[in-house]
DNA sequence: TTGACAGGCTAATCGAATTAGTTTATACAT
DNA sequence: ATGTATAAACTAATTCGATTAGCCTGTCAA
């Protein structure tokens, strides 16, 4: 009965390459424990159970997210910096398809670090949009445009929901001048006279 | 032994519904029959299991959706029509918040009439995009525009992603409005000399 | 050297889905 | 009216995955 050196951080960072791989099934414990050359409930040394590691999954995929973010902004500004980021989160997303979507599920009020992970996040998507000088609250509602727009995007484009990978691309890179074409328009608005039409709700 | 009059659609919309009121479970057969009024291997006699019930209700799902998106269109055209749909779409979403996140799931191959339900969705779509005169390939990139635009507010909004419920009607307007001002840039140059900087990748 | 304990193990339990095989209400033909 | 085929319900048993209980041993510090 030889000891493993086993600890916390490689059993959820298996288990994350594990979710990765198989991109679409479930987290099994019996192959995850197999991975790691050990039984089912030795994994309860390290785990508290399957919500658990979900959630410890969760707390890491969405601190490295904000790694690659910050990463992506570190030397550029303006509008050259938001491109990197959204080129930088769609990039997280293909290449960890399957700890991707956890990072979205809304964390237990208890589970502090990965609520200051996901703020870390708002923290540089706030820094990025500086230089447009927008209002506060302004700056909510773009971030809020920008994640949904990130989001959405890559979640279509992770369950194939586009058909053929037909000019995704392209898809992709008119989402975001589109969305930076909104941006100029909102912050030319805020130095003249205000107000304007963008966001006023122009229907019911 | 009283004949109960259950159909497959019966089941299928009983599933749906408990999905909804208890958002976030999982949908436990077990429940389900109990709702119905019967043990749980009855269900597998409409049934052909967890998965094909799971399927069914995306099919179901993707349908309403269709009708919604559909009716929300009746009699309006242009913007209107877009804000029509926009408005139906998010209305889709917290109505059925169980049943939602079902209908985004790559369909099987096999599972015609659910490709038939997505397929009607985009044709919704198109028609409501016709009078701002895109190209074929601009109206793809603008449709997997509004559908991730959309579908990621919905569902960062039912994962409760954007922390307190602070103005998020207002962020909806405000990033609708901004889709519709890339709509409006776009038709206008589609009608001058063409070309333009929307799309065509300012950056590497 | 030894004794506590961290971390592994086997075996047992639990919960949910599924399958096998039985029974009965209803419809339909005689 | 009556008999029979079938659909749809049931109970009981099986499977599979997660979890818990309880044991065993290698390591490290006194």
């Amino acid at each position: 009965m030889p000891k493993r050196n086993l600890t916390r951080a490689a059993v959820v960072q298996a288990a994350a390459d594990l979710l990765d791989e198989c991109t679409g099934a479930e987290l099994k414990l019996a192959d995850l424990a197999a991975r790691l050359g050990v039984r089912v409930p030795s994994l309860y040394n390290h785990i508290e159970g399957a919500d658990d590691l979900r959630a410890a999954i969760a707390r890491f995929g969405t601190e490295e997210l904000g790694r690659k973010l910050a990463h992506a902004a570190i030397g550029r500004s303006g509008e050259d910096a938001l491109w990197a980021i959204a080129d930088a989160y769609r990039a997280f997303a293909k290449a960890r398809p399957g700890i991707y979507p956890l990072t979205l599920r809304a964390p237990s009020p208890d589970d502090v670090a990965r609520i200051a992970a996901s703020d870390a996040i708002i923290e540089v998507i706030k820094r990025v949009l500086e230089p447009f000088g927008l209002t506060d609250d302004e700056t909510i509602h773009v971030i809020r445009g920008l994640r949904s727009l990130l989001h959405g995007f890559v979640s279509l484009e992770l369950a194939g929901g586009f058909g053929l990978p037909f000019d995704v691309d392209v898809s992709f890179r008119r989402l975001i001048s589109a969305f930076l074409t909104g941006l100029r328009k909102n912050a030319n608005e805020a130095t003249t006279i205000g107000g304007g039409e963008l966001g006023n709700g122009t229907r019911g």
